[in-house]
DNA sequence: GCAGCGCTGACATTTTCCTTACAACCTGCT
DNA sequence: AGCAGGTTGTAAGGAAAATGTCAGCGCTGC
C-alpha cells in the first residue's frame, strides 16, 4: 500500500487530510511539525510526502532538505497558505514535485497526488523546479531565466508559474481563473487587471513579436494557451 | 450577481458579515438559525454558503447536511468561534470547502470566498468536458476545438454548449427555448435572432456544406437535432 | 529616500456578439 | 400549383465585451 506523510501542524487540516487520505487507500503517517516528520520519514520509509511550509521548529524547507539527503527521489508536494511562499520552494531548488495554495478542495488534493504518483511511477520526469521549452525558448526555473540562442532572458517566480502552467498543459486552454488561483492564490480580485498587465510584461520579454505571441497565445473569451 | 447565504446567530458578526459582502457586490441572505437557514437555502437557491458551526436549534453540521441532500456541489465555508469547535473531519465528510476561525479579517474572508467561487466556477461548472465526436467531428472541449481528419477547427465557450448539448440527446429535437435556456440562460429574449445567427456560423464552421447541414439540422417549427 | 516591482485605473484596441434587414424556405390552404 | 403567413438563414454594421497597453502610484527592501 501507498505510504504517506503529512507534515502539518494545525491539528484540523492534518485530522482532515489523514481521514480523506485513509479513505482514499493510503496509509498515512502524520507528523505535527518539522522535527518529527524527518523522524518519520526516517523509520517509515514513505512513498510521497505532504509538507506545510509554516511549521514550527523546522520549516517545511528545511525538512524538505534534510529528506532529500536521505531520498533524493521521494516526492514531495508542498502545501501553502500563501502563493508568494512558493517562490522560496522552488528558489532553493529543493526538488519539489508540485505544490499548492491553500484553501484547496478534497478532490484536488487527491488529484494532484494521484497525477504526481503516476508521473514519478513511469518516467521521473515533471518536477516542478524542472527545466522545460517552450518553442525556441528553454525556461530554466531554478534560476528564474530563459534562454533563446545566445541570449538569456531575466523571469520573475511569477513569470515561471505562468509559463509552467501552460507548458505542462499544452494545447489546453488556461481560463483566468485558473491562472489566478495558481498563480496568485487567494489575493487575486478578479476585476482587477493584474493578470492582463503581467502577460502583457512578459510577452514583451519572451515573445519575438509581442504583437503576434506565439507561447503564450490569446484565447479570446476563455483564456490563455500555449502549443 | 452571485448570491451567498450567511447562517449566523451572532446578530453582530452576522450584520458586519452582510454589511460588508453587500458591499463587495454580492447578495446576501442572512439567517440568524439553523432551521431557517435549511428553509432560506430552499427558496433562495444560494450560490455559496457560509455556516456558523455553533447555533441554536440546527448547528452548521446538520444545516450542511441538509443543504447536501438538496445541492452536492454548491461551496460550503464554515465559521466558527474557536479553532477546538471544528471537526473538521466531519465537516471533510459532508463535502465543506474551507474553514475559517474568528476572529477573521474582512479582506481574509472576501479574499476566501472569492478564491472557492473561482475554482467552483472554473472546475465545477465545467461538467465533463470529456471529449466526445458528431459524425466526423471530434470535438475536444478542454481545448476549444474541433477537430475533422487533419484540419482543426476553433470553437467559443458557446459553441461548445450547443455541440454538447445536441450530442447529449441525440436524435431528440432540443427546442429553441431549451437551447436557449441552456446555452444564454435566463435573459435571452424569444424575439432576438442571436441564436438562428449563431447557429449560421457554427454551421459555416463545422459543417462541410453548411447548407446541407448534417450535424446540427433544422426541424422546422420544432428545433434543432443531431443524429 | 530612492530604485524597482507590481498593481490600479484610464484609455486604446481587438474580437465577439447581437440587431437589423431582407432573402429563402416550409407548411397548410385554396 | 400558387399563394399567404409564419419560420429560418445569413450578410452587414454597430454595440458591447474582452483584452492590451500606458502612466502613475504605493509598497518593499536597500
Amino acid at each position: 500500500m501507498t505510504k504517506i506523510l503529512i507534515a502539518e501542524d494545525d491539528d484540523h487540516t492534518r485530522d482532515a487530510l489523514r481521514e480523506v487520505l485513509t479513505m482514499e487507500g493510503y496509509e498515512v503517517i502524520a507528523a505535527s511539525d518539522g522535527l518529527q516528520a524527518v523522524d518519520f520519514f526516517r523509520v517509515e520509509n514513505p512513498d510521497f510526502v505532504c509538507l506545510d511550509v509554516m511549521m514550527p521548529g523546522l520549516n517545511g524547507y528545511e525538512v524538505c532538505k534534510q529528506i532529500r539527503r536521505q531520498d533524493e527521489k521521494v516526492p514531495i508536494l508542498f502545501l501553502t497558505a500563501k502563493a508568494e511562499e512558493i517562490d522560496t520552494v522552488l528558489g532553493l531548488e529543493l526538488g519539489a514535485d508540485d505544490y499548492m495554495t491553500k484553501p484547496f478542495g478534497v478532490k484536488e488534493i487527491i488529484a494532484r497526488i494521484r497525477a504526481i504518483l503516476r508521473r514519478s511511477a513511469s518516467r521521473g520526469a515533471g518536477k516542478a523546479d524542472d527545466d522545460f521549452t517552450m518553442d525556441d525558448l528553454r525556461v530554466v526555473p531554478t534560476e528564474l531565466r530563459a534562454y533563446r540562442g545566445p541570449g538569456e532572458i531575466p523571469l520573475s517566480p511569477r513569470d515561471v508559474k505562468v509559463l509552467r502552467l501552460l507548458h505542462d498543459r499544452r494545447g489546453k486552454v488556461i481560463d483566468r481563473n485558473t491562472l489566478a488561483d495558481e498563480v496568485w492564490g487567494v489575493d487575486y480580485f478578479p476585476e482587477s487587471r493584474a493578470l492582463d498587465q503581467h502577460i502583457s510584461q512578459l510577452r514583451k520579454r519572451i515573445e519575438k513579436d509581442p504583437s503576434q505571441p506565439r507561447i503564450i497565445r490569446t484565447v479570446h473569451g476563455a483564456g490563455y494557451r500555449f502549443e
